[in-house]
RNA sequence: GUGAAUGUAGUUCAGUAGGUUAGAACGUUGGAUUGUGGUUCCAAAGGUCGCCGGUUCGAAUCCGGUCUUUCACCCCA
């Protein structure tokens, strides 16, 4: 008996057609990303453990995938913990890889370990699939493509508006209509330390970051709980609902931080980066959006997050500076800015939205008909002619009737096909049909090239 | 990890007061049409009713477990 075929949940296959539209997604990106003087690299699918852990946070490091170690893994495991079946202190002595959880991460390491090789400000994309145990929901997958953009070893807010001129560009190719989220930490470090909480500051961004989604009254109420004084959260309010155009925005901030030297340093910094994006030639709706958190504790300058303004999903790119991510690796004092594309969200916006080019070419240009025998072989060379004038061709393999030869074309969506018969044959001819309107003529096959 | 819903042909879905042989549409294959696809007509093939167990004379249907998918929480692209 056959057994049923099934793959792990929160992961897809692709079919020709699905994967030809990824590419395009994936070919749009890359192609701003070179325009833009950014190189490839890659890193491995899994990274040691001890990489990964502590990076993400206590969920982070719940969500990575682990690999088992080879061989009689238990023999080596650590004796107490499998007594007492601790699951998170035998994973470090039965584990010792796991499956890379984002591209950011990896890249720290990359740069601490390639130093020497690189020229800095070292400007690099990757476009790799990452892992995550979270539990799949629509828009969430457990293995998906990110497409990473970073330039590390440079403080200059050219950056921020270079990336900012990538998204740009990215959504207006891909014919999407995004809005662009901006903050800067420092803003949210200057309001914790305004309303005396300075160190409180990740449980305060957890909790603004989701007010468009729970509304004030909870967030007020997450603070309260988690321990937050009740004038503190009283001081806040007001800042998180601050209206206005951006200007407005930041005018307001300029004098509600007046006191915080780190608030007063994000203010200027986002009012730069919005200066800037004002020279430049630039598409999309840019909001300075004090909720904008991210749940990242790396970021420590502007954080940056692009939502769809036409299909609900969550954010389909997201980013922002850390200055000191390598640090940790022992390359301290080492700045850098870099955004994330979610390729398989963007993937489910353009398909909700039917915005794929149409007529994606997923087969050959040319069909050229088996119509067997010495046809098959008069076939063989003008199909071998075809390929030699850089046509993109191929022949049905088997002499079968023509109607499933042309249905096979029909269905692979192949524009023209070409009939190689007896009557071609002898004349040294070939006829040409057009799939999308019927038309048919007869010509020679040094005549196609043109 | 927590809570809820879901699962029937390749796909989308009907079908239960528990009762012979589980249906449709689309798709697939063959034919009408042996040098012409998409439309039309005819026919056929295709199902361990997610999986395991329980209740029952009898289970796609009721019960328990498990897995999948979806939704919410959490978190995120």
């Amino acid at each position: 008996m056959a057994q049923k075929p099934s793959i792990p949940k929160g992961t897809r296959d692709f079919t020709p057609e699905k994967a030809s539209r990824r590419n395009y997604i994936f070919s749009t990106i890359s192609a701003v990303f070179q325009q833009f003087g950014y190189s490839p690299i890659e890193t491995p699918a899994m990274e040691n453990l001890s990489t990964l852990l502590g990076k993400y946070g206590a969920e982070g490091d719940k969500l990575l995938f682990k690999i088992l170690n080879s061989g009689d893994y238990l023999q080596k495991a650590n004796p107490d913990a499998l007594e007492q079946r601790d699951s998170n202190k035998l994973i470090t002595s039965i584990a010792d890889k796991g499956l890379r959880y984002d591209l950011t991460v990896p890249f720290a390491r990359f740069v601490v370990m390639n130093q020497q090789e690189l020229t800095f400000p070292f400007k690099r994309y990757q476009i790799q699939p990452v892992w995550r145990a979270d539990n799949p929901q629509a828009g969430r997958y457990r293995e998906f493509y990110q497409c990473d953009v970073d330039v590390i070893g440079s403080n200059s807010l050219l950056n921020e508006l270079e990336l900012l001129q990538i998204i740009d560009t990215v959504f207006s190719r891909l014919q999407l209509n995004v809005l662009i989220k901006l903050n800067n930490r420092k803003i949210l470090a200057g309001i914790a330390e305004l309303i005396g909480q300075p160190e409180k500051i990740i449980d305060i961004t957890v909790a603004i970051d989701k007010l468009d989604k729970i509304g004030i009254e909870k967030v007020i109420a997450e603070l309260l709980q988690n321990g937050i004084p009740e004038e503190s959260v009283e001081k806040l309010k007001p800042i998180l609902q601050l209206e206005g155009s951006n200007e407005e925005k930041i005018q307001s901030l300029q004098h509600i931080l007046a006191d915080s030297p780190i608030g007063m340093k994000g203010v200027e910094e986002i009012a730069q980066v919005f200066h800037l994006t004002s020279l430049v030639p630039f598409q999309c709706k840019l909001e300075l959006d004090l909720t904008l958190a991210r749940g990242l504790n790396y970021y420590t300058g502007a954080i940056m997050e692009v939502k769809s303004t036409e299909f609900a999903i969550g954010s389909i790119c997201g980013g922002g500076r850390y200055d000191d991510l390598t640090g940790i690796f022992g390359l301290p004092n080492m700045s850098g800015v870099g955004v994330s594309f979610g390729a398989d969200r963007i993937y489910d916006v353009l398909n909700g939205l039917n915005r794929f080019p149409e007529n994606q070419l997923i087969g050959p240009e040319f069909l050229v008909l088996n119509f067997g025998n010495e046809d098959e072989i008069y076939g063989l060379q003008v199909l071998n002619q075809l390929r030699q004038m850089g046509l993109s061709a191929e022949m049905y393999p088997d002499a079968s009737k023509l109607k499933k030869q042309m249905a096979y074309a029909d269905k692979r969506r192949i524009p023209y096909v070409i009939f190689t018969g007896e009557e071609e044959r002898k004349s040294g001819s070939i006829s040409l049909k057009s799939m999308a309107d019927g038309s048919q003529k007869t010509l020679k096959i040094e005549e196609l090239g043109i």
